[in-house]
DNA sequence: AAGTTTACTTTGACTAATCAAAATGATTCT
DNA sequence: AGAATCATTTTGATTAGTCAAAGTAAACTT
């Protein structure tokens, strides 16, 4: 019996290529895609990984080679992850359940959007093709979710027209809001607050550089001072003139 | 050092009153309380409760330990488990949420009320209070769901009306199906197939004791011969004479 | 170039839920 | 009563997912 023998059998017994799927993997290939979709499909770093999937940095090296083992992603040790064409496909079906779960929870059931995301979170993992199906039908298959976040089709196409957000569009235009990119409840509500909700009209009055601040016309309210960096979570559009 | 206190170390480290709360135990507890219920209030044997919940009987027998310390139940070694009131509550929390999601599903969604069950298994465990509330506010406060199985109230009330089946109801006499206690696809696909659904009008024409058959018009369609197996799996009720 | 800092990986331990199989207790049948 | 049977409990392993802490590699100081 030759030493080659008795590697191949412990290099075998690494449990390659078993099929995993549950809620957790279906939360860290979510957090990839979105990360990798944030800095342009750069890799992910292990660092990044744990803090976004609040875990220590442990934890995510040992899942991600899980991950690895079962075709979702591909890992570079030292270097950082990337979802494979299966592990963004996983990812956007979730995204797709979140965002229908989203609009449904709004449109049907009449709750506030600023609660949504969080009852989004565990309700993207449970629900079944055939009760997406008339989510989706009853909503009349809706292209964005009440954030504004695009929600991509059965066959996990996105469309994501890219936008300028408050803090770089142009100033004395009148911009239509339409998208919020941060999902947090108290973020929410002071845009809900301040009428900064995707839909509705708004224009840039100024910027002012030195003190990172942009003031902002809320044509159906008032107006609303912003910092840069809260002003770059909201994304407009130009209105569309006429027909 | 006395026996009496090493032995006190050990019975204490037996991790006692740890809060437990699970999916896992939510659908031991809603076991515990059909079985219960179905036997008028008999202790469960382990047997019995392993093949409800599928396992096998060392894992029934260890995870009852830990629903035990975790004040759910109350377990007599070799005899049985009883639900605890707090068991119950939860027993009955569960069962709400699974019978307001099927009706969901059925009348909101469209869903066919032969599959709803299997849907409701899992979405029964993350459905939040705050959609339950949605969901039952658009229903109208239901107090039954597709199968006529009772709602129970948010307090944890059930109005379980004691009903004749179509094995032991008057024959020759107008009754109304109110009930179908076999959850099983198969079954119900048979049931809406032959018209013995919730609040269709029967009668049952005449019973072969010898036979074990039961023979029942029912009024919108033709009429069906029964086991007596199968019949009591149907419960009925008088109709309502005029107003 | 050597030391420090930071990021990453490895190792060992833990919990919940499970199974397989052995041990024990209870019941029933001569 | 003794034997056989059946239900139950115990023991030891396993898997997924996690943390804590120790080890290692790479990247920045001086």
């Amino acid at each position: 019996m030759s030493n080659t023998t008795l590697s191949t059998i412990f290099a075998s017994g690494k449990k390659k290529g078993r099929r995993l799927h549950s809620s957790t993997v279906e939360n860290y290939v979510k957090q990839l895609y979105l990360e990798e979709k944030s800095t342009n499909g750069q890799m992910v770093s292990m660092g990044r990984l744990a803090t976004v999937m609040n875990v220590v940095p442990g934890t995510a090296t040992s899942m991600v080679k899980a991950l690895s083992d079962s075709g979702l992603v591909e890992y570079e040790p030292r270097t950082g992850v990337r979802l494979t064409n299966n592990g963004r496909h996983l990812a956007l079906h979730v995204l797709r359940r979140h965002r229908l779960v989203e609009s449904f929870l709004v449109e049907v059931l009449g709750l506030d959007w600023t609660v949504v995301h969080e009852e989004a979170e565990t309700l993207e993992h449970v629900i079944s093709d055939r009760v997406l199906e008339r989510i989706d039908a009853i909503l009349g298959h809706p292209t964005a979710d009440p954030h504004g976040d695009p929600i991509p089709n059965p066959k996990g196409h996105v469309h994501e027209p890219r936008r300028q957000s408050l803090a770089d569009c142009p100033t004395g235009v009148t911009m239509k809001i339409a998208r919020v990119l941060d999902q947090a409840v108290g973020f929410l509500q002071f845009a809900e607050k301040s009428g900064l909700i995707p839909g509705a009209l708004i224009t840039v009055e100024s910027r002012e550089p030195a003190a990172e601040a942009v003031w902002v016309r809320v044509h159906a309210k008032s107006s609303v001072s912003l910092g840069v960096v809260a002003a770059a979570r909201f994304l407009v559009e130009p209105v569309g003139r006429g027909k």
